[in-house]
DNA sequence: CACGGTTATCTCGTTCGGAGATAGCGGCTG
DNA sequence: CAGCCGCTATCTCCGAACGAGATAACCGTG
């Protein structure tokens, strides 16, 4: 059983059917087919099931499939592990909340990129749910979410903590309750982490019934808040600047709903190569100066 | 980069140089330099240092090395799991301390068997840091051990609560304390979990200075104690026997340091084949009815 | 029934890896 | 210093394995 061997066979899986794995492997059919079934003979089981339209995992195969992207990681984190001489190199694939990468990272990644120019950072934004797979299946090498985490194969430390506050237009009614039945208020797409909380807020609230906004940037939420649209809820710091303008009003939450921790997430096991730990040492003193512990 | 280009580089580091690994691998010299300097080439770096008496690894193989080990892991899990139909078949390697073989053991252990014949069931004796060494090296499937264990790439589960009592001889002088200067102990040989524990209850009972007897088995160190060469620290459940033979007298420590763990240990994440997920099946009922909770 | 899409099988040519012999290197010893 | 021994590097030969292509067989669909 090699590597190879399980390559393809992923690819076959993956794509259901062994002339679609030819192409992507950029070889012919007859070789897919030839492997699989030396595979099958090795192992003395039947992998797929054919039929005339592809073939179809049997569950000794379906058994197999996780160890062969496993394997395929391993071999990826070797060949980095050996090229990592210590010096901080190669790439180094960051996921983070928009919310945290917009406030918190910059000047983390810019004195990191300043000191260390052979790394190349890449930060994809995205939800808690998404960061978190793409860390799972090494798409991502580790990613700054909203905590809680708890899965038994990654391990988080707190590096951020931020306080939620609501925020309503400064030219709205501020007698008024900013959150009441009928309230509308104004989130990002599904799976933003802070939407849930801001649910369980409304729930604590006596809020019923309440009308939902969504957006895919920060800016246009607060611009709509701004306008009067809707009350949202953020962490201080990404409103601060709205209310120095004098545009928003922030209402503090108070409770331990108003608590959010984000949290850097990587695998847990990989050790961590050099770029990663660089940048770990990077982030800690603007956790501790911000005053956030780090728990292990 | 295959796994039999691993598992090349793996003998020649072990072993140390080419024409051992060639010999182990059933090969020759001229295959194993091909194949290691076709790796060199491949990952663009020296793997090995080569001088008159073999080869040494460069700092490049030494960080390689760990992962060929882990691949060759992968690759057999894979196998096991494939051929795991479900019903547990196959070996499982288990590890336990003397003492949880003797007393807690065999009835679990007769049950799985008889219940599951597929399975080859293989009971190693050990101390607690080679015991958890041969799990992390995959050579034990998992192992009974005294806790607490903490190790990033082990879970434990507590599934077994002993009490730690004193046992002298019962025709020695009782109206003395037990423990006192110049006490003697007697112990199984380094390594043993207890035996740092005692070490810890002599200095909380302000016995300085004592002499020790190492044994190997538990029957012997029982002996000892009835002929009254000393005193030992062993599971309340270890010494019944003797005590109701009217040979030793046990005395309760009481405190923290009379409690100890039984832990289950096993690598994270190793999902666990059918034989192991049956075997934890037959542990927890006995756990249970022992009144001991199981901890995540 | 013909057609498009699928897998299985066969053959051919190339390539890759194993076996063996030899050369070269370095240290050790008399 | 010369000879020896053990090691690695390199070369050549050969067989097995692998990739490419063509063909057959199968199935569902229009």
């Amino acid at each position: 059983m090699e590597l190879s061997d399980l390559r393809t066979f992923e690819a076959v899986a993956r794509l259901g059917g062994m002339n679609r794995a030819a192409a992507e492997l950029n070889t012919v059919q007859s070789n897919v087919t030839s492997r699989i079934r030396a595979l099958e003979r090795e192992l003395g089981t039947e992998l797929f099931r054919r039929h005339s339209r592809g073939v179809e995992l049997t569950r000794a195969g379906a058994r197999l499939l996780p160890f062969a992207s496993k394997a395929a990681w391993v071999l990826a984190e070797a060949r980095r592990a050996v090229l990592d001489d210590g010096f901080p190199s190669g790439r180094l694939d960051l996921g983070s909340l928009e919310t945290t990468a917009a406030l918190r990272l910059s000047p983390v990644i810019a004195a990191f990129t300043a000191a260390h120019p052979a790394v190349a950072v890449n930060l994809r934004v995205g939800s808690n749910e998404v960061l978190i797979g793409q860390v799972l299946e090494h798409s991502l090498d580790a990613a700054f979410v909203c905590g809680p985490v708890d899965h038994p194969e990654l391990e988080a430390e707190v590096v951020f903590e931020e306080e939620l506050v609501l925020a309503r237009s400064a030219y709205a009614d501020l007698d008024a309750p900013a959150l009441a039945d009928g309230a509308r208020i104004i989130v990002k797409s599904p799976g933003c982490a802070y939407r849930d909380r801001f649910e369980a807020v409304l729930g604590a609230a006596g809020v019923r019934e309440h009308a939902v906004l969504e957006f895919g940037t920060l800016d246009a939420i607060i611009g709509c808040v701004k306008a009067g649209l809707g009350v949202t809820m953020l962490p201080r710091s990404v409103l601060v600047a709205a209310e120095a303008a004098g545009d928003v009003v922030l209402e503090p939450l108070g409770g331990e709903l108003a608590a959010v921790e984000t949290l850097l997430v990587r695998r847990r096991g990989a050790t961590g190569f050099s770029a990663l730990r660089e940048f770990l040492s990077y982030l800690r003193p603007v956790a501790d100066g911000d005053g956030c512990g780090i728990a292990a």
